[in-house]
DNA sequence: GCGGGGACTGTGACCGGTCACAGTCTTACC
DNA sequence: GGTAAGACTGTGACCGGTCACAGTCCCCGC
């Protein structure tokens, strides 16, 4: 087996230099019409392929990103939305040639180690995903001058990192909106954890919504997970059954939710309504199919992308926020 | 901001030369103990990393291996399994101080890409995950020499790719057993694809099992995502109700098999047990829970990191076969 | 006819490691 | 006391690209 052709192989090949040969591959600006040709033709020829780590170490760039996970494990396996947003940016950067790395801080000692990896500049930049508030990762990052966008608005750090992110108070008026013209007036909520974004804003727009109507005593608090949804809705349910729907912050803890009102006897939706949050994959498979507000994941992927790009390259790009849509269904 | 420290720099701080440098950090053999602890401590002191891309060049190795899936997409968005592996995999990787690349060959455009990918040297080996039958892109990497090793045997690679994988058959036979055991006798198959080993090897444990009590007309195959369960429970439904037990091949087609039965007024598992495989993180949280085969998830993706580093390394090493545990919960 | 500028090309240094090889310095043994 | 083996160390070449710089060539205008 003989070795893999270089910049080198291309260049005899061709009868031109190195440096022309990379000119080519890098654009092919002064290049002429000719030497073009040769190159390319020898290029196909010879089927050369770019080295990646010697174009890094010239380069001093990684050309590659990391997919940064900091939710505790059972979340990255229970959540459809991660894979929907992980194979989102995996696509994105597959069509830039650059790779994603996949890292997890979960546990301490992962933490430290994944520091320690992205401020040795092995990625060029990170894509945080669902970052709680005053998450010291935000600060090492920042601090170690790593290139970094984040997946919704990171409490505590707003402004300083650039986000990709929803409209979240307004989604969850709409929401709320959509459930009291359907007639209900005693909505419950099962928000997210307070310190994440989707966990307080939408909270905030529920609230607004409701008015004169928002009762404190209709909100209760998981953690994204089925199981704390349906934790949640037992915790409403043992405080009153005065409730007509509920609105949870994620389509998993509606799921969990409509499984204890089942079990209380309660049908979906015709004795209560349930409304999610996220049309992650589960939504419309789920029995009933869960009514929802969409989040556009694959603009939301690309976006960090882009957005992470623009950054690498020096520049400090406004957040970016994008339009959800309401997808009526069966539970509410 | 000053540059990162070199090895260079680490050499100068500790009074040796860069050769010094490098032996103490590749295991420090054929050091003296006053040199190696100079050099520790001029680590320290600059903050020193290495730096991937000039070890890779110099090395030839990339120091990463790619997370292949080969799946169409609505698969990866639903099944936990991928997750679970995904994550077992980035684990395993990063206490080896090695990174994961996740590649996605989904559309033919994706596949070329990553066949162009792989075989450019950007990745030392592949994790292939879930592949079809005669799935070309194996014999792509096999041809063009790239280290992999797969997740359950390939059908139609038999014996020239290192696997790991779980007893099917043995599996199969051992759910069929306890269903029987508990007084079942009119048992349904929801198999998964006939050109997947788990769709075709659970079922061959399943017929063995069954003996003479086997019905052919009980048998329905899915693709294992939660719609065709509840597709094939129907089809199996409209054939016949005599029907007292269904071992499903994945735990999402028996999820998918729950919801058929219950719309038909059937109750699970009074009227007709379910049974999964899998055990993937839906398993216990569905209503009702799951009596599923769990597989081993962690020891599979670390299993085949192993194997794969074996591979790399010019071994030639024997498939992998792990055991699974019946998990009883509610459903069966 | 000559100077100057634009288009194109080639060269050598460099990125930050590893590795083979050629030392040097001990120690041990005859 | 000489020698050889073993332990340790330093050096220069090399991995495969990129980039800055220095040419070279050609065309144009004065």
């Amino acid at each position: 087996m003989r070795r893999k052709p270089t910049i080198r192989d291309v260049a005899a090949a061709a009868g031109v230099s190195r440096g022309t040969v990379s000119r080519v591959i890098n654009g092919g600006h002064w290049v002429s019409p000719d030497a073009r040709e040769a190159v390319e033709e020898a290029i196909r020829r010879t089927g050369y392929t770019a080295n990646h780590a010697a174009r890094s170490l010239a380069t001093g760039r990684a050309g590659s990103l990391a997919f940064l996970l900091t939710e505790p494990q059972h979340l990255l396996f229970q959540d459809p939305t991660f894979a929907l947003l992980l194979r989102g940016a995996a696509e994105a950067l597959a069509q830039r040639s650059m790779t994603l790395v996949l890292l997890v801080a979960g546990t301490p000692a992962e933490r430290a180690n994944v520091a320690h990896f992205v401020s040795a500049g092995h990625v060029d930049g990170v894509l945080l995903i669902s970052s709680h508030e005053s998450d010291p990762l935000v600060d090492e990052l920042l601090e170690a001058g790593v290139p970094t966008v984040c997946c919704g608005i990171p409490l505590g750090h707003e402004a300083q990192v650039p986000t990709v992110s929803v409209d979240e108070i307004a989604s969850a008026r709409e929401m709320t909106r959509y459930l009291r013209g359907r007639g209900h007036r005693r909505i419950a909520m099962i928000a997210g954890p307070h310190d994440t974004p989707g966990g307080k804003f939408r909270l905030v727009g529920f609230e607004e919504e409701m008015g004169d109507d928002f009762d404190p005593a209709l909100v209760e608090e998981g953690d994204y997970s089925q199981e704390s949804g349906a934790l949640a809705m037992s915790r409403l349910l043992a405080r009153t059954r005065d409730i007509d729907a509920v609105f949870a912050a994620s389509d998993l803890m509606a799921a969990g939710a409509v499984t204890t009102l089942r079990k209380a006897g309660l049908r979906v939706p015709d004795d209560i309504a349930v409304a999610g949050f996220d049309d992650s994959g589960l939504a419309d498979t789920h029995e009933p199919a869960l009514t929802t507000m969409r989040q556009p994941w694959d603009r939301i992927s690309d976006g960090m992308v882009s957005l992470l790009l623009e950054v690498i390259d020096g520049a400090r790009p406004a957040p970016l926020m994008l339009p959800t849509t309401l997808v009526v269904r069966d539970s509410a």
